[in-house]
Order: structure tokens, then sequence, then C-alpha cells
DNA sequence: CGATAAATTGAGTTTTGTCAATAAAGGTGG
DNA sequence: CCACCTTTATTGACAAAACTCAATTTATCG
């Protein structure tokens, strides 16, 4: 591909659309974008053309140090980004101010998708080594381009796995467990309606015990044991396919840190 | 919100576009879809908006049964899906025929992403009890409004998701690891290039043995200890952050189940 | 009502984590 | 360039959590 860059300033450079998405387009000027290696073509290019416009504004090739922050939990940055080389990792912080390691990416990796439907970063991502990165703002593409519910719906599912792994990679039989009945007594008042307290709810969990085991990553054995446990210390009353929770803080307690948005 | 059902079949509804996505567009005719109660609207609603199109064919509600699948890994079809009523488990098949659970689906919450980018689906998805299902074709989407690297993009991070998914739930110590290095001997290898076989190639992991063991859900004592067991036994060489693999196969073994498109 | 599937409970084993000590590497400043 | 300090990594001994196997009870479905 020609490379041909215009106004190459450090950090911006404009990017005029080129072809490659395999349907019939406006004539376009076409070119690419210096010299970076995505896997599957451009995504600034193909998401130039989901705009409908024939130039993007695309931040460029910003060189981080090692340790230094592509962006952080909460920052208000509406972007993805690409690794053009070096490598990153992204994480969450939980309460006690531990990370939760979710993803490393390398070159031709996209990362940071978790702030398309939000107006936030929930994860974090740092460089590993000296690292740059291409970012791509998405401001346009949200407002014109794909409906708000649809990129919500991207990132609540993303949050849900942001969970699961935290959940699977760092919490004991009795954590996880708390974290499912939490998770399900939410989402399981199907139609809206907030409560600040579940306590005195009964949930019907509709799968089985080795569907939940099989979930959380654990025996079908050590979940019985451990509702078992739970029901002993009152905090909650279990019967087959019925859980009242006498005590929801306790199970918060148990459960520990929750990703949310 | 007004319901106006027009060719109520069971499985097709035509939805003309109603409003609700917040910024202005032509005048369409607004109605909404039956009695969904969608978290933040009508998803189909906001698709067919997407496309820039005034209907939009949805296939709606269907009923499952207990036990009756929506989709299967490998179904050609290109769709996502919403739970009307009832609830789903989606799960990957691993090569063992044991399933791998992923994720449970309650009313409101939207699945099937993996198609998106993919022409097929990677994970299953089944009814646990009587459930209705919304079923959004994303043809369309695809060729129109999106760039296929876009959806390629999402899809492959689903991807991998779902193998960490799997790997913190079902594997063991020396199966996370395998499973990683062979994560990483793959997508280290920068700029394309597909080798069969990546014997006797060194990779350099950039991370430290801390994020290693954070990511895979392990102590840094036991990331040591394996790697020190998988040098034993002569499947790899490990000097600090430099990996050497002498047998690939061996580790694929170890490895155990990948998902893959 | 019987057969099959789901769930519970106990006993013993294995894996992994924790604590502690040590070694090696990398960075800093003299 | 070397000495020192900090970070990173390794290794061993022990403890704890969870798994496996086995037996039993309880539901569910035809």
């Amino acid at each position: 591909m020609a490379i041909q860059l215009r106004n190459a300033s450090v950090e911006e450079v404009i990017i005029p659309v080129t072809s490659g998405v395999g349907y019939a387009q406006p004539s376009l000027e076409v070119l690419s974008c210096c010299d970076c290696n995505i896997r599957g073509g451009c995504l600034a290019e193909q998401l130039t053309i989901a705009h409908d416009c024939s130039y993007q504004i695309v931040k460029n090739k910003k060189t981080f140090s090692k340790g230094s922050h592509i962006f952080r939990g909460g920052d208000d940055t509406k972007a993805i980004y690409v690794v053009s080389t070096g490598s990153v990792k992204s994480y969450v912080l939980m309460e006690n101010g531990e990370e939760q390691v979710l993803n490393f990416y390398m070159p031709g990796d996209v990362f940071g998708l978790d702030s398309m439907g939000s107006n936030s970063h929930v994860s974090s991502t740092v460089a590993l080594e000296p690292t740059k990165i291409c970012k791509i703002p998405l401001a346009g593409l949200q407002d014109r381009v794909l409906g708000q519910g649809f990129l919500n719906m991207i990132s609540e599912n993303l949050m849900r796995d942001h969970n699961q792994k935290l959940m699977l990679a760092r919490k004991n039989a009795e954590g996880r467990l708390a974290s499912f009945l939490i998770d399900m007594s939410k989402r399981i008042e199907k139609y809206g309606y907030e409560y600040d307290d579940y306590s005195n709810d009964v949930i019907t969990l509709p799968m089985t015990r080795h569907d939940i085991a099989n979930y959380l990553g654990l025996a079908i054995e050590t979940v019985s044991r451990v509702l078992r446990r739970l029901q002993d210390s009152e905090v909650l009353e279990v019967s087959r396919r019925d859980v009242r929770v006498y005590d929801y803080n306790c199970l918060v307690n148990i459960a520990g840190t929750q990703v949310s948005g």
C-alpha cells in the first residue's frame, strides 16, 4: 500500500478514506494510514466509511513509555485503540486497590471497547513496554451510525464478561456463589424496578446445579456444600431451585468487588 | 408506548421505526414492538434506524421449549437475539463433548453477538425453560452500516473472552499456562505469518510473572513451578521472560480445547 | 408408579495457595 | 564501572481449599 502522510504531526494524522471493504461506494481519496499492520485492514478506514464522511481525523501513533496509562477507569474518552508496536495490559481495580488483569494486547489488537456504550472506560490500560498506540475517536460513530442502545448492549455484555473473569480468577467458592446469586437476583427482576435491598426476596434459579457449577468453574458438590454453609449461617435459605435471601448485605460482603459502570 | 401489530404471524412481525434514539430523523411511522421489555429501549428499532430504512422485518417472539436450541455452534445464522420471557444459557463444546457454560441470559438480555463478525456462531444457546426469543437479523447491518473489520474485531474479542473463561473455569494450572503460551506465541508473531509449528521459536513475554499469575487466576509461585515442570519435561525452556518452545504439540495437548472460529 | 435425573452429604486425596527464605536481574547514583 | 537497592523470580515446607469417588436422598417425567 502506498504511504502518504499529510499533516504528519506526532499526534494527529488526517486519513482520507481508502477502499477495501468490499462494496461499492462514492469515489473517495485512496490512501493508507502510515505503516499500521492491523489484522484485516485498517479499522479507522472502515469506521470512516461507516461515518459516511470522506475524512476522519485520527490521533495516531502516540508513544507510551513503559508503565504509562493509555486510559484509566473513569476516563471519559470515547475511543477505541489499536496497538501498533509494543504491548498493553488491561485491568480493573478492586475496592482494596488490587487489580485484576483482564487481557493483554499485542500489535494489531484492538482494545478499549468498553467505552463504546457508557460515557467512560470501566477498565484501565497500561503499556508494558515502549508502545505505539493508534487512537480512533468514536463520537461520530455513536451519534450517527449506531443507536445508543446497540453500543450500550455491547458495553453491558463486556462488563458482565469483566465481572465473570474477575470472579473466576480471584474469588473462592463462596465468593463465586455470592456473586452469582447477586447477579441473578438483580437480573431476575425482569422488568426494571431497582431495589436497594433484596432481602427476603425469593428468586427461582432456572438452571441446574450442574450448570451453575460449570459456569462458576466449581464441582457440583462444592456448589451444594457452599449453599448449605450459607444456609447454616442464615444468609439465605435454599429449597431446590428456590433461594430466599435473608441477608443481602452479607452476600455482598462475601461476593466482594464487582465491576460496575 | 402504543402497541400495533401488523402481520402478526407467530414468527415475523414488521416493525416500523419508532423514535427514542435522541437525534433528529426523517419522519417515520412510530410504533413499538409488542410487549418486549428490553432494557434501554427496543434494539430492533435502533438497528432499523442504523440501517436507515423505514421498515425492518424481525422474527419475533418465537417460543422455545425447555432444552431446545436457539442456535448451535457452527450455525450460519447472522443474527442477535433478545430474551423476552424465560431464560437461556450459552456454552461452547469442547473436543471431548463436555460443555463450558459461558453465560445465562434473562429477559431483556441480548445474546448471540459472536455471529456478528464471523459467518457463524461459535457458541450454542439453549432454553432453560419455555422461553420467548426475539431474533434480529444482521445481514444489512454488516454490509451497509459497519465495515466488516469492525464486526470482525468485536467477534475476535468475544472469542478471546470465551477462551479465557473456559481456561479459568475448567483448566488446571498447567493447562492455563499452556493455553496462555500458545495464545501469546501466536499473537506475538506480530505481523501476520502463520506457522504450522512454533517449535524452537523463542517468544519474549512482555509482562511480569505477577501479571501472568493474576491473568490466569493463579499464585505467582504456581506459575514459576509449572514453568519449571514444563522445562523439566523438556517441553520448553524458560529464561526469565524468554520462552523457547521445544514441543509445541505437547503444549497443545496440555492446553486442551481452545475455542476457535 | 417406576425409572431417570438432580441434589445432597461424607471420606479421603490432590491441587493450589500461603508463608518464608533466597537468588537473580535491573536500575540508580557515586 | 561498580556497589547498592529494589523489583522480580525461584524454591521449599506446610496448610487450606476444592475435587473425586461413593452412597444416599429427593425430584421430575413419562
